[in-house]
DNA sequence: CGTACCGTTGAGCAGGCTCAACCGCTGTGG
DNA sequence: CCACAGCGGTTGAGCCTGCTCAACGGTACG
């Protein structure tokens, strides 16, 4: 219903790394404040070793809302969306997952909400046993994990923060910012993907379809940005698209 | 600067349990849904052990946002804050801390917002090195740790859909909707205390005080609810205010 | 090549924000 | 003990911006 990716964009995105891994900011004192990898090579291989490895095409289903949580996905390429919907059958995109990023954290043995693929993915599919095991026998692992989990509850109130905001293209452009920032992309290229649909950010923003049209009309008008295409983008003039995103 | 506690109010709400504890929902199966003590008496003791039990009076700041993240808290009776400073010189309020929560997670070795008693408070100070030793030696300590930080994770997802509705009416509802099911009061007393200011809820809501006030007295007017002077609150038509709660 | 559906654009409306004044409570100092 | 000053909370008026409804154009996919 949602989702648009094209024919060409499936097939590019090759699974870019061979072994599960996650990204993030750890608790302690670091060098620097960028995620970084949390798994030793150990760990990966063990994770990749219990785990199931899979190719998806876009808008596969990979679990729904409500579904007894039987596995743990680790994202090794490609995006996911997950979403809840609500009673009057809008939807609300809870986040977008890269690659390194994690989900089908459960609640109560139940998947919160529903996790379907944007692009062509690669995913690690790990049985919740499984982990449950490996977080026994592997404390280090697990501190690994707790790290993980805070990483997206950072995430998470970041986003309160964004939707705190009431104009429009202050929103999209912390959205933009955070595609920039946060999103593993090829090299240092200028062009950020943009992988989902407006309708996807609207959601996501708790904005309408047609206030995200507009905004990124204006960002774009006021040379803040250029899209290239409607599935990339490269920020023009970062000096007042910063002083926008950071505007509140 | 804010919180307008009077001394009545300050004086009682008495220390009501003697060690640490924290409560969330399982990730795997349990018998009910609702959050549960997590820690068992071993394990509050040895935090009790490690941790300086302190009380705070209202408006007491506990620690600051960017300042070195030395220790970990436990709330064991009270409200506390955690709000973060915009450029603007705006608050935003992140979360709202009651009996058997935890707080001052940091990132990078520092505290991301600031932490404000909101009434008197009495809370356990946890050293992170100590904190990282017990995590260390004891597994299972580690994955109730876990479970709490993905609890708060599910409370800043379902806060962002709160942020996301437009209507001020609605998102007051699912606030005090929120405050009824999730925050430990004595009895099964109607009445539910409201121990922050509007200015907090307003901060906390995305929203101004003018607009929580009018949506107050809309409530208020509609039968929907009735309030107990400025700082608790009953909830009369429990049909027609789940209703509200739910009507996205 | 055709057919949906996404995305864009326009017009009108509703609801929250801003600015400003007023009220009530607290805590203070004379 | 009382009066005053300060602040949080409420109420009102006008503006601004995003939502709704509707129509159109382009792109993707069969």
């Amino acid at each position: 219903v949602d989702s648009i990716m094209t024919k060409s964009e499936r097939s590019r995105r090759p699974p870019p790394s061979s072994e599960p891994s996650i990204h993030a900011v750890h608790f302690r004192q670091q060098e620097g404040s960028r995620p970084v990898q949390l798994l030793s090579d150990r760990q990966r291989k063990k994770i990749a070793d219990a785990a199931t490895r899979m190719e998806v095409n876009a808008r596969t289903i990979l679990y729904r809302e409500g579904a007894p949580a039987a596995s743990l996905f680790f994202n090794g390429g490609g995006v996911v969306k997950t979403f809840r919907e609500l009673p009057s059958g809008a939807r609300r995109v809870q986040a977008f997952l890269f690659e390194n990023d994690v989900f089908g954290l459960a609640e109560n043995g139940r998947y919160v909400n529903t996790a379907q693929a944007i692009t062509h993915a690669m995913l690690y599919k790990l049985p919740m046993d499984a982990l449950a095991e490996m977080l026994r026998q592997d404390a280090d692992l697990e501190y690994q994990f707790l790290c993980k989990v805070t990483h997206e509850l950072r995430d998470a109130q970041h986003r309160a923060i964004v939707l705190a905001r009431r104009d429009a293209p202050g929103r999209l452009a912390m959205f933009l910012n955070m595609l920039d920032t946060d999103v593993p992309r090829p090299a240092d290229h200028a062009a950020i993907p943009l992988s989902m649909s407006r309708s996807d950010i609207a959601a996501y923003l708790g904005l309408s379809p047609e206030a995200v049209s507009r905004a990124s009309r204006r960002l774009a008008d006021q040379g803040l940005i250029v899209f290239d295409g409607r599935h990339a983008f490269r920020i023009l003039d970062r000096g007042r698209f910063g002083k926008l995103v950071t505007a509140l």
